[in-house]
DNA sequence: AAAAACATGGCAACTATTTACCAAGTTTCT
DNA sequence: AGAAACTTGGTAAATAGTTGCCATGTTTTT
């Protein structure tokens, strides 16, 4: 492989002139830079990305930690971060966490021996302390999808509490008054934040809200079974239900349909996340959008703009989710 | 950050003997060895990644190409990947091709820039000869998905068709004699190799291939439900309808509920990918597993084995898929 | 025509590690 | 006790660039 020596050689100018063409900060004269160029066609030369982070102490490597690499969000999350950094010639270096914390300080602690000069964590298991520890270290990190008050800066995260208030707006609208609800882990930052939605939504409406007409799920399609039975084993009436995510309300749907329901008649279910099957389930899931592609090239940008200095990007630190209407709610009779 | 000359000052101990320690390729004792682990605790040493790679021409990471980083396919593939990589200690870079032949090129020029060890593609509009002639070159390439008998060694793929036969033959065995199928573009080779299978497995039955029942989709939901609108317009009457993927299957399902089939009673469907939203359709689809996770770790124990020089791995390069049975394939009466 | 700005050369220090070499010292085996 | 095997030290070259400095020569401006 071809050295900028070589180059500089059949060039025919010094080593810093190349040097200077490489990295575009001096003014090179057109004449040269095209002398340089044709010498570097000719070899084949491609710099060497190594040397010129083991020069440079900057490594052009941003790492990713998801919990998943499978798993419905990450997919969109990864391309909208991949696009935006790769166009700036910086590449992504990828592991997971699994949402364990053990797990999770391993990647990240993976990452960092990676030499990235920035991390962009998609974490749930470590602490709110941890991170903020980390972040005293000389690699910069941010978070996706979760919000840590005294990182604010550094965080992408879309406003749960506004997405759990449209999502029972949304059934509200349709004129359903006995509204289940299932929710996710009471640790999640979102699942409170969601259900705190949820709750603004019906006292707006003026209608209580009944613990018998509350579950705690898993996020998983068994929780939306289970919670589902609760209610009809509860035997209290309701013609809508709001799930906490997506997963949940496809395994609700299940249960609904093999217990005899007919949906979306005897039935309206909301989702949220907007998860890329929601689309596949019968009937199409109405849902709230969580924006993780547009929320991944923001990160990107962020890096962009703090680690490497790009100019004129503007952040915007949380997203606003919205209403996917499709099929599950209809008009309550 | 410390360097190797702070560990071996601090232990005491040679600079070569720190080295040793880090590379495990000499014997050291165990006294020797336990100095300078403690060195490098007490000092928060991290080796320098990148300077190892300029030293030793290694840069420990492996270079991922796939044509989208959501899709269905690529969660999975890519968790069995890395899986085996990280804990091997390398790491994963991943950069998107898009399906386009110069965003494929560009991607694999990005890679290469980055000195990865090997590249792992799962490239589809790029040509054999190409990719024959890129094996030329310095950096090994393996591929996924693809089947390339002049780099057979390096493909990591399943066999097409018999996953076509076992397909149909899984509808023939309930009795169904009047199959639809429809297949995806017959320039990419396992629509062509899932074909030949299908066709397989109706002449075991004696069963002639029909033209009327034969479609070309385009691997997405519309060509499922084109497929289906032309076998019910041309009025040839089948129980059964084959699809060479989940999504083409998935249209086919919505376009048959949309117009007044019972699903699976008047209609049975048969998907090919085991996607992960094929159980959140309704009914369940009934398919043939593609094994994408097992061959992202195969795919990886190659780059492992041959690269990195591991022994005692068994490489396999082909897979076979087998039937899972769900319920939208049901009897024929 | 003088001054200022620009372009380039040449040099040297620096980045953190690997790898190879041989010599010297220390154990272990016989 | 002597030989063999093992362990360690010390050194030096190599990896492929970046960065900063100053000198020199060439344009451009005034």
């Amino acid at each position: 492989m071809a050295t900028i020596y070589q180059v500089s050689e059949l060039a025919g100018v010094s080593l810093a002139t190349v040097s200077r063409v490489l990295n575009k900060n001096t003014r090179v004269s057109d004449k040269t830079r095209e002398k340089v160029e044709n010498a570097m066609n000719e070899l084949g030369y491609r710099p060497n990305s190594i040397a010129q982070s083991l020069a440079s102490n900057r490594s052009n490597s941003v790492g990713i930690l998801v919990a998943e690499l499978h798993g419905p969000i990450f997919g969109h999350m990864m391309a909208g971060i991949e696009s935006e950094l790769r166009a700036a010639g910086k590449h992504v270096i990828i592991t997971t966490g699994h949402s364990e914390e053990e797990k999770e300080k391993d990647g990240i602690e993976f990452l960092l021996s990676r030499n990235c000069d920035a991390l962009i964590l998609h974490v749930e298991a470590v602490s709110d302390e941890f991170l903020i520890e980390l972040s005293k270290g000389t690699v910069p990190i941010y978070l996706m999808s979760r919000y840590v008050s005294e990182l604010k800066d550094h965080c992408i995260s879309i406003d749960n509490c506004l997405g759990g208030y449209l999502a029972t707006q949304a059934v509200l609208a349709q004129g359903h008054t006995d509204i289940a609800y299932i929710t996710g882990h009471q640790y999640k930052a979102d699942s409170v934040n969601r259900l705190i939605g949820h709750k603004k939504a019906l006292a707006e409406k003026n209608i209580a809200f009944d613990e018998n007409l509350f579950f705690v799920g898993d996020y998983k399609e068994t929780g939306g079974s289970a919670g589902l039975k609760h209610f009809i084993d509860n035997k209290r009436s309701f013609s809508a239900l709001v799930c906490a995510n997506d997963e949940m309300a496809s395994g609700a749907m299940k249960y609904a349909r093999e217990h005899g329901y007919e949906l979306p008649k005897d039935l309206s279910i909301m989702g949220f996340d907007n998860v890329i099957f929601a689309n596949y389930l019968y009937p199409k899931l109405t849902t709230i959008d969580n924006p993780v592609s547009d929320m991944g090239k923001m990160a990107a940008k962020l890096v962009l703009k703090t680690v490497y200095n790009q100019k004129n990007i503007e952040i915007q630190n949380i997203f606003e989710p919205k209403v996917i209407m499709r099929k599950s709610v209809i008009e309550h009779k």
